[in-house]
DNA sequence: ATTTACTATAAGTGTTTCTTATATATTTTT
DNA sequence: AAAAATATATAAGAAACACTTATAGTAAAT
């Protein structure tokens, strides 16, 4: 059994295809099948179906499958922990983001990162925070940034910013005539969430005076999870919302901008970390992603006085 | 980099010793520094120091040992993925055992368990609880024997048997002329027990009703580890002792048997399981195992109203 | 029935790993 | 201080291996 042969299985199980997964590790199509045969012959167990169109993964396939990965996975990290001792920043990094942080942080940092440390090649995947936690603890994320503290043994958390939650309260509203929000105006009742699994809707659920008592009114389930369709469900009465900071600074002027209430300090807030495992060995590049990303939030976002909700539930 | 240069690392790393080594794996001393040198050069960094007698790890030759091991266990358990679809009983099977259960444990079982399984390659070792713990956790145990509840997250706890105490008295002590102890005789200040960190001493600590208030009186602190000293000492005066079940069987008639005490039911007893983690590759060996012991223990230990004391401290 | 899309097999080539033989360096013994 | 012993490195050739091209075989699609 070599490494080679487990990276061709994976190609293979990622394909479906011989002929295409050998393109994808740049050798011929019979490379590809001698080579996975003769690691079958070795374990003596058949590891792809190739009576199925598509081919399939035995049983014992898909099991063969999840340790291969994590064999290569494992070999991977020998390149990091010489790059480690020699200092090197470089090679290819694994970042995971929540949904509600992507689409304002990325395009905050990215440019500033990528022409900064220009030997990193980043991978950025969006997934939920459960996803990230379980991905971080098998090593498939070097990486990740998501609302905290989550305070998950064997995964370290370290600030980056606090991000004030804006609320967004159309005409229609009960608090519109409102120059200025408090925590104790809110009302789980009328106020517009994500669906559950996003942790933003934690962190807002716990800040609503009624979330112990009243359940979330199910008359109707809201499954979009982005807060552009939060705004546009507002707008039609729904009731308000509530949204990041940094999700209110493209806005329009006019149409959208005169919804918009800020809290009274401390304004509730939610905590954003940059999360890695504690034996992570890519220090240095998390260290520049810490770096990189302090640095461009600072000047977003004016330090209030903020209370920090935590996402836990 | 390849499975089999790894492993030749590992054999340097472990002989220190180019020539034994590579008598170890089964090339010749030639191969092995080629293979090494390839491996430096693609890694572009020196494993070992050569100039030092015997060769020494460098620092970077440590971490990628440390990562070598990892890749090298996680390729040998792609045969454990293959063995366990096809239900086959063998291979290597590293057991721990704590001091306090290995000499009396291991020669019930172990004639009947490798007659049954002949083609499993059993690696005991005597460890503390707390090393079987990390080393379950590392994969560096299949499975471990000790006293339980642990309660750790990812490790799977299956009873085996409830071992009652049994009190060692000698003829000076205050509790001599009992016939049989309660629990509540007993006093922390003068029982014998072993040095801590073995966690025989917890289970009995906390039957000792003075625990909480006294701290154990450190007059003398006692650091052997086996029941021998115990009794030993205990017959020069500084107390009585408690003894597991198992370990009285063998005592010769009139000498020894004659201080033992049994308590009054429900006796003390302590938990002893089979632990190994979830993911646990290797089930048929666990279920082969589990069986074993708790087939030769069923004869062994008649079953009496037992109250079991944690070893939790 | 023919074409298409795919995997397996065969034969040969270049590479890699291994061995034996030997050189070199260091430590131990005399 | 010289000789012997112990260890690692290097060189050259043999065996094993992974890879290629060419082609056969097989199932699905047209």
């Amino acid at each position: 059994m070599t490494i080679t042969q487990l990276k061709y299985v994976l190609a293979v199980s990622e394909y479906k295809n011989f002929t295409r997964a050998a393109e994808h590790v740049f050798v011929t199509q019979p490379t590809l099948s001698m080579q996975i045969q003769k690691l079958e012959e070795e374990l003596n167990i058949l590891i792809f179906d190739r009576s199925k169109k598509p081919i399939e993964l035995t049983n014992v396939g898909k099991k063969i499958v999840s340790q291969a990965r994590n064999i290569v996975n494992e070999s991977e990290r020998m390149q990091d922990v010489v790059d480690q001792e020699k200092g090197f920043i470089g090679g290819e990094f694994r970042l995971g983001i929540i949904p509600t942080i992507m689409p304002t942080l990325l395009p905050m940092f990215l440019k500033n990162f990528t022409s900064k440390y220009p030997k990193v090649i980043l991978k950025i995947e969006e997934l939920t925070t459960t996803e990230i936690i379980s991905k971080l603890k098998e090593n498939h994320l070097d990486a990740a940034i998501a609302a905290t503290p989550l305070l998950q043994e064997k995964i370290k958390e370290r600030v980056l910013y606090f991000e004030p939650f804006v609320g967004y309260v159309p005409r229609s509203h009960r608090l519109n005539f409102k120059k200025k929000l408090d925590r104790t105006d809110l009302d789980i009742n009328d106020i517009l969430l994500l669906e559950d699994g996003h942790c933003f809707r934690d962190n807002v659920a716990n800040l609503c005076k009624n979330l112990k008592n009243n359940h979330i009114k199910d008359s109707f389930h809201l499954e979009s999870g982005s807060f552009e369709t939060l705004i546009k469900l507002s707008n039609e009465g729904f009731g308000m919302t509530l949204l990041p900071y940094l999700n209110t600074l493209d806005f329009s002027e006019k149409e959208q901008k005169e919804y918009l209430r800020y809290f009274n300090e401390p304004s509730p807030a939610r905590e954003v970390s940059l999360l890695y495992k504690k034996s992570e060995l890519k220090m240095q590049i998390i260290n520049a992603l810490y770096d990189s990303i302090s640095g461009v939030i600072r000047g977003a976002i004016a330090f209030q006085n903020i209370k920090v909700i935590s996402p836990l539930k």
